[in-house]
RNA sequence: GGGGCCGUAGCUCAGUGGAUAGAGCAGCGACCUCCUAAGUCGCGUGUCGGAGGUUCGAUUCCUCUCGGCCCCA
């Protein structure tokens, strides 16, 4: 019976989870009956579809084994090959199967023993402590994941933090696989955005604009919020005074070509440019303290204008042209730009309204975010090291973050003096993988930087590019109406604006969440207020699938109750309560579980089974690049542990010692793993609320 | 014109080629002299937008279609 042999041995080789054991066991089951049958089939490719049985009387576990009968497989009826396999697999007496049965039409149920298995999911919980969940799979890649990427013209808002959220929780995950990740930071400084907030400053200075609430920053106005005002208000300068945009126009230049620039007036032009960067030194640092208020951290920040100033554009420029991938129209609407053509092999009709060709170069010779897009992708990958680029970046630190982690920075034409600690360039990018968060808007372009990589022979990187999509925040017709938008139109959504003024701030979102939180329990300390009103926004940005149209609702985030982030750090400092007070009273939890409970209660073993899944679905979780299902995980374990702890009576008084032994453990395990799940998506884990 | 996404309970949303489709919110009603009530329990007749198709099995995959949103602009 060498068969039963392997059984056996499969049995006992110590697998990483039931799904693991179980499938084995089936498996093995199916070799046998292949050979007992003399049927020639590849047990490998038969599909084992584990999962919970559905209803607790079929089982704990189930599989289907339907698909098993068609005639190009083993051609019996299901329900007879899962008899077989129901028969075999009893005839090991295994002492982790309690019950095998076969249902129609074709199901095999597994029930376990269930706290023999137990004790091994919790064994193994504990063992492997805050590791418990990780993952070898990422071993000696490197990605880069871009993310938060705003604008350094104003202030924060909800949008922002969906990517940011999203992003931060993604590099999180991918760290527990056990990829190597970079996060960076992308800051456009060089678009029009910020040349109209210098724009709106030279304007002020000169009395030619004039603000709402007043020309000069609000008392304890912070910088980002009162560039947020003289945005929107230059936004209307330009409506109501075109000429206005000729400055626009001087500013951009000067930002694009740096202090050299704005021949006959230089002065001016350095003028503009010094501003400018000023503008997004101070912009960028309140972005950061915004986030970390959300502990969300990054490795490097990456501009725009050192892409533009370190030449990395101009040298990708000029290696598309000379692969000949560029055409420049002569006439038409796209005549004197620099395209990339998309025709499909065919010549584009220049009369068209409609065209595929993305231009890279604007007529006025400025390049277009794309266009930098693919030089910054090159460089991700460590394309650009090649010497036909000959581009080099300088980084040096930026400063530490509220995690620890040390930030770094490329070195702008606006960031000098700081040249005493200068990092390796091989350190950044040089990545296998890179995964750009990038809200779905931005998709064609997205596809373009990609196919360009393919063009230029860079087929491994294309291939290993990513695109993370996610849908935009807009916001609900009652939050929208609560800024003063008409909502009378009766839409279900709005959109934010910021050149309106229409828009949710990130810090505004924060602080109320942080009131929301001290309304509820007042003499809550402020650092414990902080943490789930971060919990909180956190856990709302995520849970959404990606291709969710998020309708913001005031409400709905600060809520703290239900599904959300609050009722996760509830559950987790809960367990802990459990914890401390059997150790104020004196129980010493053992160190083994020498004798266990007859049985469990349906609620300590659902909790188990699901303790037992985290590896499993975090590792899913993160190859589907899905925060929203860790949290779904992380919201089941929670609601798991509040049933356990619903519907069993108080550890600390318990009388058999059994029963008081393994739900300790029970606990301890699940704070374990929640403390784990925790730290994956962001959250700070509290032990006490 | 081309491409993409969404449509599931009153509302906001999960979910899956498998057995009886779930959760939160809102509403009504219970439960704190027992480890945290930010909790738990009870109360649901859902055309899974519609029509075809593939399949042993479709809310899930394919085609068409209706409604909404986005991108190429």
């Amino acid at each position: 019976m060498t068969t039963s042999t392997e059984a056996q041995e499969t049995a006992e080789a110590a697998p990483r989870d039931l799904h693991e054991y179980l499938s084995a066991l089936v498996r093995e089951a199916a070799r046998n009956y292949l050979a007992r049958e003399q049927i020639d089939y590849p047990v490998e490719e038969l599909p084992i579809d584990l999962g919970f049985s559905a209803q607790a009387s079929f089982g704990d576990y189930s599989v289907p084994l339907m698909s098993w009968a068609a005639k190009n497989r083993l051609g019996r009826p299901p329900l007879v090959i899962a008899e077989a396999l129901a028969d075999y697999l009893r005839s090991l007496n295994l002492p982790t199967l309690q019950e095998v049965t076969a249902t129609r039409p074709g199901y095999l149920n597994f029930r376990l023993n269930r706290p023999l298995v137990s004790r091994d999911i919790m064994v193994r919980v504990l063992e492997a402590g805050p590791d418990f969940g990780q993952s070898e799979t990422g071993v000696g890649t490197k990605v880069v994941v871009e993310h938060t990427n705003i604008n350094s013209n104003k202030a924060a808002h909800v949008g922002h933090l969906r990517n940011s959220c999203l992003g931060d929780t993604l590099v999180r995950m991918l760290r527990t696989q056990g990829y190597q990740v970079e996060a960076q930071n992308y800051i456009d400084d060089t678009g029009v955005q910020v040349a109209d907030v210098v724009v709106g400053f030279t304007l002020l200075k000169e009395g030619r604009l004039h603000l709402p609430e007043g020309d000069e920053p609000l008392p304890g106005e912070p910088f980002d919020y009162y560039c947020s005002r003289v945005y929107v208000a230059v936004g209307k300068a330009y409506d109501e005074q075109p000429e206005l945009l000729e400055r626009r126009r001087a500013v951009l230049r000067a930002i694009e070509h740096g202090s050299e620039a704005e021949a006959g007036r230089p002065e001016e032009g350095a003028d503009y440019a010094a501003l400018a960067a000023d503008l997004s030194q101070r912009i960028v640092q309140a972005h950061l303290k915004t986030m970390s208020r959300l502990n969300i951290s990054y490795d490097l920040l990456t501009w725009e204008s050192a892409i533009l100033h370190s030449g990395l554009w101009k040298k990708t420029f000029e290696v598309l042209k000379n692969r000949g991938l560029l055409r420049r129209p002569e006439s038409g609407k796209l005549a004197g730009c620099w395209i990339l053509p998309f025709g499909e092999g065919e010549s584009q009709d220049e009369e068209s309204e409609h065209t595929l060709d993305k231009v890279l170069v604007k007529s006025d010779g400025t390049a277009t975010y794309t266009a930098k897009d693919i030089a910054y992708q090159l460089w991700k990958f460590g394309l650009t090291d090649d010497p036909a680029f000959d581009v080099h970046f300088t980084f040096v630190p930026w400063g530490r973050q509220h995690d620890g982690r040390l930030l770094w920075t490329m070195r702008t034409p606006g960031l000098q003096g700081e040249a005493s600690k200068e990092g390796d360039p091989l350190r950044f990018g040089h990545a296998q993988r890179v995964i750009n968060v990038i809200d779905v808007r931005q998709s064609y372009a997205q596809q373009v930087v990609y196919e360009s990589l393919r063009r230029l022979g860079y087929e491994e990187q294309a291939n290993n590019s990513t695109h993370l999509a996610y849908e935009i925040v807009t916001l609900s017709a009652a939050t929208a109406a609560s800024l003063g938008v008409d909502t009378s139109d009766g839409r279900e959504f709005y959109p934010m604006s910021g050149r309106k003024g229409i828009e949710i701030k990130a810090d505004d979102l924060i602080n109320a969440a942080i009131a929301r939180m001290k309304e509820v329990k007042p003499d809550l300390p402020d650092e414990t207020a902080a943490i789930l009103g971060a919990s909180a926004i956190r856990y709302f940005m995520i849970r959404f699938s990606l291709q969710q149209v998020i309708a913001l609702d005031m409400e709905e985030v600060l809520r703290p109750t239900g599904d959300t982030g609050v009722y996760l750090q509830y559950a987790y400092a809960r367990a802990n309560s459990i914890l401390r007070r059997l150790q104020e009273s004196g129980y010493e939890v053992p160190e083994r579980l020498e004798e266990l409970p007859p049985a469990l209660e349906q609620s300590e073993w659902d909790l188990l089974r699901h303790i037992d899944a985290y590896p499993r679905r975090l590792a899913e979780a993160t190859s589907h690049l899905a925060p929203n299902l860790l949290a779904a995980y992380a919201y089941d374990l929670a609601a798991h542990f509040s049933d356990f702890y619903e519907h069993t009576p108080p550890i600390v008084k318990e009388e058999d010692q059994r029963i008081k032994a393994f739900r300790a453990w029970l606990v301890r395990t699940t704070a374990q793993v929640m403390n784990n799940a925790l730290r994956t998506l962001g959250f700070i884990p509290l032990e006490r609320v």
